[in-house]
DNA sequence: CGGTTACTTGAGATACGTCAAAACGAGTGG
DNA sequence: CCACTCGTTTTGACGTATCTCAAGTAACCG
């Protein structure tokens, strides 16, 4: 079992991020599957108002488990990865957030989990008390907030079902899958074609194996002609394979 | 690994439950720590006025995974299972509902999970319509439903951590300090005496675990004097060594 | 008191973990 | 363009925690 040691703090540097409404802009096109969805131009206006946009190296931490929640963030660009670490250094990677994820957004008081950014992030941050204020004042914002934080939580469902009941072929059949899916929402991947930001390591710790087994597997769906392993992601040869290994 | 069968449906008959306000009724204790405790009086009472109770036999089913949401529910009293079941009859239990929780909350078309009563269970009865109606009326009401789901959505991580990153002997620790906690937040419990109001089989399922690694476990701690095995529970005897266990 | 269900215990099998080394890819510098 | 380093991924051989199968014991209930 691979050894973790905490990461240091590193402050977020601001980045060049226009933020004007335009079609091109990704985080515009961001904003289409966003909570922002919900909301009336007006009101967009608003949020925009108290968003200040912020970009995160490889490997920055947003924040430590623990930490005070000052802040919401929403992604716009980039991986980030949410994990718990214990003091043996055993990691667990609770999940994801992609373009167009909220992360803090529970409001409690502090952060039940550490995140920090795989690759290069671009995120939009709301100070917690600008965000709680907006949300008072706006009834279906939080409505809709009620709803992603449900969609949040049938994620984890699976995942305990996955980690609970599942051997480590259909957990990994369930992760691509799952990163399938996810890409097919925002848009982009042409189907077949599966894009993995994240490293083996963090596949490992996300679906409870050790490194060596998850390359293993991956390896063996290759010899099964279930994907082809590609630079940076994988290619779906065989839809019902993993169909099979993913269902419940 | 024991297989399991999907229960039927049964309809759950209306109880005798008088639900009027009465610091030794049982409902009354339960409001203390449940999300009634945000509402104001006359709150509380437009939200009786939309109360059925109801009552469910040991095993009946509250309601089953994919069944529309027509319900919200209020435990007043006993013990819900909550769990997803592989067409090939694995189980996962996703966690259980003890007084004072609610279920359905998430008001998502379709239950993600079946849900069964673990012995008798007697539970406040909401329509959907009503409970969704009178949440538009109020906002805190809203918000309260909202922290609520955080605290759930926080165990639903430790549960993902407890799968992902421990040993059989962690989860057993982890999970009776779990239900020690939550017996302690209900008040009831002397501390050291741990009720566990389900099966071995409950737990394995929840745990991730074969029925005979949890009473092999169970067993385990007794030898070592962390605790002793009593009917329907457990005492601690060595609240140090459980928790160390439980610990991250 | 007999039947049924839940729990415990033992012996052997296996999926996954551990340890070690090789292969690979991305930089970097000569 | 090649040699070298460093980190990531893959592969192999072996160990072990947990599962499986099977039998025994205890608790429950009519």
């Amino acid at each position: 079992m691979t050894i973790h040691r905490p990461i240091s703090l590193i402050g977020a540097a601001p980045s060049a991020c226009a933020h004007r409404p335009d079609a091109r802009c990704e985080n515009c096109k961001v904003r289409a599957f966003s909570i922002c969805a919900a909301l009336k131009p007006d009101e967009l206006a608003e949020l925009e108002e108290i968003a200040h946009p912020v970009s995160f190296a490889a490997k920055d931490s947003v924040f430590a488990e623990g930490d005070a929640v000052s802040n919401v963030y929403n992604v716009t660009a980039g991986t980030i990865r949410l994990y718990q670490l214990f003091r043996d250094g055993r990691r667990q990677v609770i999940g994801f957030s992609f373009p167009g994820d909220f992360l803090g957004v529970q409001l409690e008081a502090e952060h039940g989990f550490c995140a920090d950014a795989i690759g290069e992030v671009s995120a939009c941050r709301f100070s917690r008390a600008d965000f709680s204020a907006l949300l008072a004042r706006k009834p279906h914002l939080m409505k809709a907030l009620h709803e992603r934080t449900a969609r949040d939580m049938r994620l984890m469902q699976d995942q305990v079902v996955a980690l609970g009941r599942r051997s480590a072929e259909e957990r990994v059949g369930w992760f691509l899958t799952q990163l399938r899916q996810r890409a097919a929402r925002c848009g982009n991947g042409d189907g077949e074609r599966v894009d993995i930001p994240m490293s083996r390591q963090d596949i490992a710790d996300y679906l409870g194996l050790t490194i060596e087994t998850v390359s293993r597997t991956f390896s063996g769906l290759a010899r099964d002609k279930a994907v082809r392993i590609e630079q940076g992601g994988v290619r779906v040869l065989n839809e019902a394979s993993l169909g099979n290994l993913a269902a419940v």
